[in-house]
Parts: C-alpha cells; structure tokens; sequence
DNA sequence: CCAACCATGTAAGCTGTTACATGATTGA
DNA sequence: TCAATCATGTAACAGCTTACATGGTTGG
C-alpha cells in the first residue's frame, strides 16, 4: 500500500480541515473570502478533491445534520499532514512551489511546536539563499552571459524577490523567538 | 472568427520563436537550459502546443530540411504577440501570473520599442504598488485580523515581496532610460 | 411566497506532465 | 559501426476551471 499522492489542493483542505471540521461550502467559502491561496472557490473544485481525500481515508464525514457534510481529520490525515508540514524545505520549493511553502508555514501553527515552525523557517532560508546563488551562478555561467539585457534584468528580479524571501524568513524567526 | 485562446506556455513559445525562428527540438533546449521558465522541456509538452499554434495560423514552418521542422511567425502571430506584450499590466497579473508578466518583459526587448518597455515597467510598478495595497488592506480588514499570526506573517511575505516587485520596476525604468 | 443564500454535485474541457515509442544524423 | 545526440511524436493521466444543474433553508 503506497501513500497516496495528494494534489496541491488537497494539502489545501487537509489543512484548512485540521483549524476546524468544516463542509464542502465552507471551505468555499474560505478560498472566497481569503487573499491567500489562488484557487476557484468553485464547487467543482472543491467537492472533487474532498471525495479524493475521503477515498484515500484521510478525511472522514461526521454523521450529517441535514443536508451539510462536516469533514474531519482521520489519522492518516493527521500524519499525512504533519508529515507535509515538518519536511525541510528544498531548494526547489522556493523556485517552484513558494505558494505552497508559505501555506505550510500558515499551517504549522496548528501543530503547536513551535521548534518544528522555527526548523521550517530556518531550511526555507537555507534554501532560499541557495536558489539566489544558483540564480547567480545561471546569470554568471555560460547560458546567463549570452542573455539579452531584459532577460537578464527579468532574472535579476527573481534574485531580488528571493533575497526578500530570505530575509522574510529571518525575520520571522526572530520575532517568533521573541514571542 | 474570434481571436485564438493561447496558453501560457503558447506565448513563451511564440516569443521564443520571435527571436529566431526554431525547431521543436531547439525550443526544448531552451526550456533545458534557462532557468526563467518553469515549463517541462519534454515532447510532450512543446509539440503538442507547437501544433495548436500553427493550426490557429500563428506560426508556420519553413521549408523543411530533412527531419527538421523550423517555425516561424505569421503576420498573425505578430500581430498577437505584440498585442499580448503590449497590453498594461494588471492587478491580477502580479498576484497570480507575476512569472509571465516577467517573460512579457524579457520579449518585449524584441519589439525594438524602448517606449512600449517603459510603458510596461510603469504599469507594472502601479500594478504592484495597487496589489499591495490590496494585501494591506486585506490585513486590516475583516477577515485579515481574524487570521492567526503566523497566517499573517505568511501573508506579509506576499506585501514584501510585492513591494520588491515593484522597486525592480522603478529600478528597472531608471536604468534603461540611462542606457 | 419568494429572493437570497446554503449546499452539493456533474460534464466538458484546457493545460500540462510523465512515460513510452520511433527514427535520422553524426562524430569517434 | 555504434553510441550519443538530434528530432518528433502519441497515450494516459493529473489537476484544475467554467458552466451547468439541482434542491434545501430561511428571513423579510
């Protein structure tokens, strides 16, 4: 039996499931209300994905009161998303998957560790640090020297991002130290 | 006959093809050895797309030497690739398609019209300058003071990086009217 | 009673990926 | 000649969106 592969979205709903149980048209209406993720807060977006959960037994339905389906977190659920939560962030994740790194970083609140929220922020630094070298390296190599201007100042934006990234990061370390 | 729908990955080939024109196999070259695009340099990927661009008539092939199928642009395909790198950029372009916002500027160099550049780097400093106004009052709204710190936090990840957005542009602006 | 909202779902399609498959060309 | 590289393509599927469809509940 391999782990189930979960879409981006389902992370997603893992996540906003464990804050609180909540029905399909709830966490409509979170993706609807709230600037932070980018998806649809279309149904069919939505009820897809949470019948993919519960068919993977990660979510499960509390007995329904009427026409709502409340959905909670099985165990599996709650190590499948722990497991997302407290894995050390890659390189990659910073050039790639920012968005959902960041969605991480909102959850792991939950988790109640604060040590656990500390080593995430300090691998997204390291790794943030280590995609601006290797933005450096590409624009300083072969392929980056034979860049036009414009393609080279377009890139010069990811560095300038992902230092703010990076520094995002040790800041947020810092006042999360700090109380 | 309404305009053709293309996909992102359709614009970065026609820009790319605006440049010189290419193979199917140079394209994927490039998606290989650049880091600015997240696209898959795989088969799958380009020659598909590649089709779909000549069948809306926006690139067509020369002359075929051998195995090899070299595509051009079409007059249409100028057309809507100028008219795609030319178009102000929005709000909605920094939140959620800041990486093609980003290709925009890199081909825009092509169009041999530093006026048509500045114009977009102008409007992508308003752009970002509106979204983070956007972010910051999504943090002292309703919904923002009910969002946890570290959800906060998150978000004001989005504000700074936005901010340095938007401090590439005017950066950018300055250094090509100085030549 | 009816409009607005709550609540769930399906169908079709777009975009792109991975994996598989094939053959031509070329330099050592 | 044979390995590496050049070169193109298809099939299956993942993930999501838009549009459509349906019915329950509730407050004015």
């Amino acid at each position: 039996m391999t782990a189930p592969s979960i879409s981006r979205l389902g992370f997603a709903l893992l996540g906003l499931i464990k804050g609180e149980p909540r029905s399909g048209y709830a966490l409509r209406m979170v993706f609807e209300t709230t600037a932070i993720s980018t998806y649809s807060s279309s149904p069919g977006s939505i009820y897809p994905a949470l019948k993919v959960l519960e068919k993977d037994g990660l979510v499960a339905q509390r007995p329904p009161t009427g026409t709502k389906r409340t959905f909670h977190l099985t165990a599996a659920g709650e190590d499948t998303l722990r497991a997302w939560l407290t894995a050390p962030v890659e390189e990659e994740d910073i050039g790639k998957r920012l968005d959902m790194a960041l969605l991480r970083f909102a959850f792991l609140e939950m988790l109640q560790d604060p040590q656990a929220t500390l080593r995430f922020l300090d691998s997204f630094e390291t790794a943030a640090r280590a995609h601006a070298a290797s933005l450096e390296q590409f624009l300083a190599g072969e392929a980056g020297t034979k860049l036009s201007l414009q393609s080279r100042i377009a890139v010069e934006h990811g560095l300038k991002t992902t230092f703010c990234s990076a520094a995002w990061a040790a800041d947020a370390q810092r006042r999360l130290r700090e109380g």
